[in-house]
DNA sequence: GGGGTTGAATTAGTCAGACAGCTTTGGCAA
DNA sequence: TTGCCAAAGCTGTCTGACTAATTCAACCCC
């Protein structure tokens, strides 16, 4: 938008942004959005994009890698960059039905699969994976509680009760679902920021359960609780 | 069914393809495997990585970004990039365990979420779905009638059965699970060979009572048959 | 006029070099 | 030994140029 008179680049003074191809990312993601664009319609080339965004091929270029790995987008040489799948609307308020569908489906799998991984780690947790366990539990209670993006230490946690279990199986089935919904989840905006702060109170208590009943043993008590936290999980993303 | 590293960066299946990144990612992949990199330690750095592949530095960030994306790396700013989880784990692919665990251990899953699915499939199964359960279970029983190796009509009945819950995320998760499975069947011991006579009759039983639970919509009675059988089908492998 | 060919324009992929800003490290001084 | 600072090393970003693939329209032959 700014293109000054000095026809010089200016070298950005420390935007506490943190990273440029962030900013592009996202602003990518919002010229799908609201340009109303498609499966299968191309986006504006890379160097269309760089100008646009007054930034370099560099950045838009990193951008647009992370758009394709997350199958958002694709890139086909020659061509140009196309949709390939839409990125999720706000969540809760115009998540679209795709994303929507596949997110609470994959909670259907997940309430059988990682209730009964609650359960067997409680039965089977050795002191090395009650000890991972409690690390990353407290790692996502740091996280909570600075109010920043939380997703990737709560999936840490849930994988580490799965890792718990001893059995690899339910490890290999959690990494398989959270496949599709992580990548959801980082294509769309970010959930922390449309979380109410009190979601957060309940989901350190729910998360707290959890952890308190696998190392008390409880195997009961640790698979009512992760049924819990499921069902809460699933109310608060669609009301 | 898929293996490797088509399980997170979906790109092409073929090896060698003409796009240099591909190669940089699968080599530095390689490199944390061989290495045995641990989650925490360091890559060598970019321009060390270009050289030793005799590329530029571009693509070799490419694939940085990529494997970033994956969750598999992770960049600090002047520090270098490091392994945040690695590779093997991340595929999915637990194969330092002997085949019988890896059974015992996915029938564990199994319970879970296949009793689950014939519960919805009772629910929801549409009039077509039905009528791919019952040709599924047609043939099933034809290929046990003919004394032949049936685990693959067995597959497809079980397959059928998660199509029905109207959820993709059962047949997806049904899949990942039968990649393993499916591989011991194929390199371990032919399981019908073993199979006494009486144990066709038995399993012609047990999937008549489930195919009949789902065609009379009895949740209950589906998520109980299917317990039963699979019950039974482990103690058949490990008696 | 219709159909196949060609060539120019467009676009992603790759390369090389440079600098800015952050982290780590090692040496120097108190 | 301890504390600090400068240098080295790293990723992030910018620039400009070249390669290879795709597209599309003008063109030529039939």
């Amino acid at each position: 938008m700014r293109y000054g008179a000095a026809t010089i680049h200016q070298r950005s003074p420390a935007m506490s942004e943190g990273r440029l191809a962030d900013k592009a990312y996202s602003r990518i993601v919002e010229i799908i959005k609201v340009e109303g664009l498609d499966v299968g319609d191309r986006l504006p080339s890379e160097v269309q994009l760089a100008a646009s965004f007054g930034m370099s091929r560099t950045v838009v270029r990193e951008a647009l890698i992370r758009l394709a790995a997350d199958g958002i987008t694709e890139a086909r040489r020659g061509a140009g960059s196309f949709v390939k799948s839409r990125p999720s609307e706000r969540l809760g308020a115009h998540m679209s039905l795709d994303d929507l569908s596949v997110t609470l489906g994959s909670y259907e799998v997940r309430f059988v699969v990682e209730t009964e991984a609650a359960r067997l780690a409680a039965l089977r947790r050795s002191p090395a994976q009650m000890e991972a366990i409690e690390k990353a539990w407290t790692e996502l209670r740091n996280a909570l509680l600075s109010s920043g993006p939380a997703h990737i230490e709560d999936m840490a946690l849930h994988r580490a009760i799965a890792a718990a279990t001893a059995n690899s199986a339910f490890v290999s089935t959690f990494d398989h679902m959270f496949c599709e919904v992580d990548r959801i989840m980082r294509a769309g905006v970010d959930i922390s920021r449309s979380r109410p702060p009190e979601a957060i109170g309940a989901m350190m208590t729910e998360h707290e359960m959890i952890v308190e009943a696998i190392r008390l043993q409880d195997a009961d008590g640790a698979a009512v609780a992760m049924r819990w936290h499921l069902l809460q999980g699933r109310r608060r993303l669609m009301p």
